[in-house]
DNA sequence: CTGAAAGCGCTTACAG
DNA sequence: CTGAAAGCGCTTACAG
């Protein structure tokens, strides 16, 4: 490892101070081109590393912003993460990911962690129950947050997400149009305002066709392959006779129509099956499913220009920003059969 | 934001040092009981946040680990982050992700700015053509390196991964005992020492077997879903009618059976399909499919384990780790039909 | 265009 | 058990 090399290396080796060297290397119309050029070649053929600890303890900006979401595992936020890791690399940030899982505790660690290291700001998708104090001390302590996909109430930040209710009622309105009357709904829960959000849209796009809303024909909970999966079996045995079901999004739809297909049903003829969010593997499932854009590139590239921006100190003046769906009809959905 | 709180501002609300505060936050058994209580009490009441920049700057230890992967949207290596995750949360490390999509110059980028932020170690899953120099220049920067997944020869260090020959021969030698003598191998590349170890474990099976390689019943290439189904129409209409795919991992093995279901073959019927990875999606699969485990939980979790017994001052002895791959059969391989 | 010096907020010997 | 002082490696006024 030899001796470590600094600044005060570089500067001895050339007969010159610690602060044309920093200058220097950070390209300052300030110093010479030709002393500039001997330094940065100095620096290169020494080996330099950049001390960013250093630097940051002075400057009080560190270049780190922090993403934080429910699982990156998650296709839907995996796709969210790629607009914004693209968006930030951009413009040379560095960035700290991490998993809350919904646990509020995890997240906090996560906020606590991030201004230990003198981030520059965070973008999260906020874990059921957040409080506003945990997002009051990210902003009280220099560190502006940015949320996307779910809301928090009771504090202004500015928040990036699809219009949940319009969005379903997309979808609900689209199986209607097919004829359906027996629309189930799988997966969400009541605990987020997404959830939330999502169940109004379909209930009052049954209303609205003077359908009789029966709650009996939701199964609350799912939100994955497996969770749709399991799910086909409740679904099946429903004594209502579904002919349809608007999904929560596109993973538990897929594992929906696996858990149809098991059981020896052909999922987009005999049963109608609508997904959310329009991920990439939405259009190769088998049957091609019809689902509702929901903008997750955009989502994620919005918010990360949005931080970027704040950090550059303009003023973000609108504080909830709703991407509106848009309808994917594919091959999972197909006019209702009478019998 | 009112004013910074720091070590001092806790020293002299309380008459004390900035001494005994740090040994005092830090649990010190130095410092009298009651006096770590108070300072503690102070320290919360003020809303104190330690400033890890400049205890780093000072220690040179950061509790920052970096990460890097081809592409951690991928299931595969988020099955492994999440391993890596859980053993690293359990030792209060902050983890710094990010993909390198197979760009060596992205990855290089990576391990600069790990440098810079004084990382205490990377862990990654180096892009296809890696230089050893590039371990090298975080190594001789005493930022230890673990490999997982892939290796990179002409530098020692501690790598983990499945054991590729051996996997893939699991699974050809699977379809042949089903009789299949016609196996198509779809996706893998050359570049890597796994796409080569992994078309070598095929080819050795087949001639152990006597059966003929034909190289025209590789598909080289896909890596992902999208690929696998897109290959479905070369490899349905090669002209030595290929009755079974061993294919490179389970993503091309479900795009695949997706694009011969949706020609209206049935996959595990008309044609054998089989994965490599054992992702937690391949069990709930239409059909379900058969694979090979490859241990990607036991690979993350090994590998964090190393670095952090590496990080404690211990020497690791072993350099490659090879995990012994599993069969898992389920319903997408059947015995061969004779026409 | 270049240099001397202070300071960012911690921790670590060293003294008492 | 507690304190005074140096130093980690930068950057930033300030001087010249």
């Amino acid at each position: 490892m030899g001796q470590k090399v600094k600044l005060s290396t570089i500067a001895e080796s050339l007969g010159l101070s610690t602060a044309t060297v920093s200058l220097a290397l950070r390209d300052s119309p300030l110093v010479a081109d030709s002393t500039r050029d001997r330094i940065k070649e100095q620096a290169r053929s020494l080996g330099y590393i950049y001390n960013r600890r250093a630097a940051s303890l002075r400057t009080s900006r560190s270049g780190i912003i922090g993403v934080v979401v429910h699982d990156i595992m998650n296709p839907f936020y995996a796709e969210i993460l790629r607009a914004i890791e693209s968006e930030l690399d951009r413009n040379r940030q560095t960035f700290i990911l991490s998993n809350h899982y919904d646990s509020v505790e995890k997240q906090r660690n996560f906020i606590e962690t991030l201004l230990q290291l003198g981030g520059d700001g965070v973008i999260m998708s906020p874990a059921i129950g957040t409080p506003a104090a945990d997002l009051a001390l990210a902003e009280d302590n220099g560190l502006p947050a940015i949320l996307v996909a779910r809301s928090v109430t009771g504090i202004d930040v500015p928040t990036f997400r699809g219009d949940d209710a319009y969005g379903i009622a997309l979808a609900t309105n689209h199986l209607i149009g097919l004829g359906h009357r027996t629309i189930a709904m799988i997966g969400g829960t009541d605990q987020t305002s997404t959830g939330r959000d999502r169940y109004q849209g379909y209930v009052d796009a049954l209303r609205k066709a003077q359908i009789e809303v029966d709650s009996e024909l939701r199964i609350p909970g799912p939100r994955t392959k497996q969770g749709g999966f399991e799910a086909a079996v409740t679904f099946l045995s429903m004594r209502q006779k579904p002919t349809a079901a608007v999904c929560w999004n596109d993973l538990v739809a897929i594992g929906l129509m696996n858990g149809i297909a098991r059981a020896g049903l052909i999922p987009g003829k005999d049963i109608s099956v609508t997904g959310y969010d329009d991920l990439e593997e939405a259009a190769i499932a088998t049957p091609a499913l019809t689902t509702v854009w929901n903008g997750q590139a955009e989502v994620g590239r919005m918010a990360a220009r949005a931080l970027l921006d704040k950090l550059a100190g303009s003023h973000a003046e609108d504080y909830l920003h709703l991407i509106k769906p848009e309808m994917r009809i594919r091959q999972s959905t197909s006019p209702h059969k009478a019998i």
